[in-house]
DNA sequence: CGTGTTATTGACCAACATCAAACTTAGTGG
DNA sequence: CCACTAAGTTTGATGTTGGTCAATAACACG
């Protein structure tokens, strides 16, 4: 089960409908965005698709699939570190730094836009306002990565699977791409094993557990909800940190137009 | 020991100067930095600097001491995110949502100076290049957010520890604030505890299990090194993620100035 | 000195990891 | 459509790391 269930999407729509919900676009902003050039990679699940702290000079757009970032510790464990939805650009900084300080791999099958910094720099130098766009995005997926650090440094095994679920659905459902009480899981156990800090024999325990608790109801490689307001209460899931709930852009703030 | 054992900083002083290390300032950026107005705050050890979800028209940047963001979780505990050193500013995205998705607290005595998100936009819309810096500032945090994800996913306690001396030591020292093979550390058992996610209890037995291995060697409340390359070694630290060796800034990559 | 805070220690316990085997599922080719 | 295979899930038994509780010792500060 890839992610695209929905009507096949473009890169340039994925891209400027997710920056329309990181900002608010002026028209030359979306224009100057709308022609980036781009050139687009497909991968199979577990491939790859950069190794931490090589060189680069693109940035990845995930146009279709799920794509995480990983750091591997001390070689052998891995620690997954985000996950990325369409739209999602999980490179974006490697714009200013050149490289990343995480290796990145597709999850599912996936498409993704490589846009060279090239011609990002070009669209920041013809719409400046951009920058301050990607700034909020960086800064939208860094609550992210610190919800995480709360999540796997204080919360039990159960509320952290529940925890994670919470925000997937709410990610999924910003997107389309869940139903009303249910969404697609394209992940092992093993995956969400690297993702949550976990063990995978715990990780099963825990699924299990919630599933006697009658909180979820897996269906091969979907997840439905037998009680949201369940799992909500025993993650301890406050989803203000995604930022979509976050108050819109303050008057004035965007001088740079 | 709060950490200002060196002269007295000004404000401005170490905000430039951080600034510096984030990316190359033009003469008019730095000149348009020095221009900011602020107010400086003192505030005591483990006072709440600023409690999560509020609206806020300031940021605030670190002139002397520690401080850290922390997320309650459940009302009871609560997980310390990031520890923030003199030139920092923890909230500096605040400028662009009006509000924070964590709290902040002294950790030790500390001097802070505000900034008026209005100021800040005066000096953004006067020299546009500092959208990028801020950007560029706002990725190194979240660089060392991702490594602390890494650690506390998976890293063992003497792992965690270890590693965190480590950085700590380097950020630091990059401030001048460590001597040669020790520094100060001004935390108490139960911050470190909050800090990595683990008990107070079994940071003390790590911290001595350190000690009898030969590799640190507290004294009050300064750490010494008694073997650096064991340390590392024992972390498993790789310092690239500090950014403060990452390359340097791409040529034409200022392109907004 | 006393008094409150922080560090240390011991005894005990729970959560989660590890290992290994059995079972299920999804592909694949005949 | 069925058999075969590889991948993923589930289960049980057992081990370890780190948590909890509670008491004592060491400091720090007025």
């Amino acid at each position: 089960m890839t992610m695209n269930d929905t009507a096949s999407w473009r890169p340039r729509e994925r891209f400027v409908s997710r920056l329309s919900t990181v900002g608010i676009l002026t028209s030359h902003e979306a224009s100057v965005l709308a022609e980036l050039p781009f050139r687009v990679h497909s991968a199979p699940a577990r491939r790859d698709l950069y190794i931490e702290h090589q060189r680069t000079d693109y940035c990845s757009l995930v146009v279709d699939g799920v794509v995480c970032r990983y750091k591997a510790v001390d070689g052998v464990e891995r620690q997954i570190l985000s996950l990325h939805l369409p739209g999602d650009v999980p490179d974006l900084d490697a714009l200013q730094f050149g490289a990343n300080d995480f290796s990145m791999s597709a999850m599912t099958p996936s498409r993704i836009a490589r846009i060279s910094h090239a011609a990002l720099r070009d669209a920041l130098a013809e719409a400046p306002g951009l920058n301050a766009l990607f700034w909020r995005m960086t800064a939208q997926d860094a609550a992210i990565t610190r919800e995480t650090v709360a999540s796997i440094g204080s919360r039990t095994a159960y509320e952290r699977v529940a925890h994670f679920f919470c925000e997937l659905y709410v990610r999924l459902q910003a997107l389309g791409l869940a139903d009303n009480g249910s969404m697609p899981l394209p992940l092992r156990q093993t995956d969400l094993a690297d993702l949550l800090g976990l063990s995978a024999v715990h990780i099963n325990r825990t699924i299990q557990q919630l599933r006697r608790d009658e909180i979820i109801a897996p269906r091969g490689k979907r997840l439905e909800f037998a009680s949201w307001p369940a799992l909500q209460k025993a993650a301890g899931f406050d989803p203000s940190y995604l930022a979509l709930a976050l108050p819109a852009p303050v008057e004035g703030m965007r001088a740079t137009n």
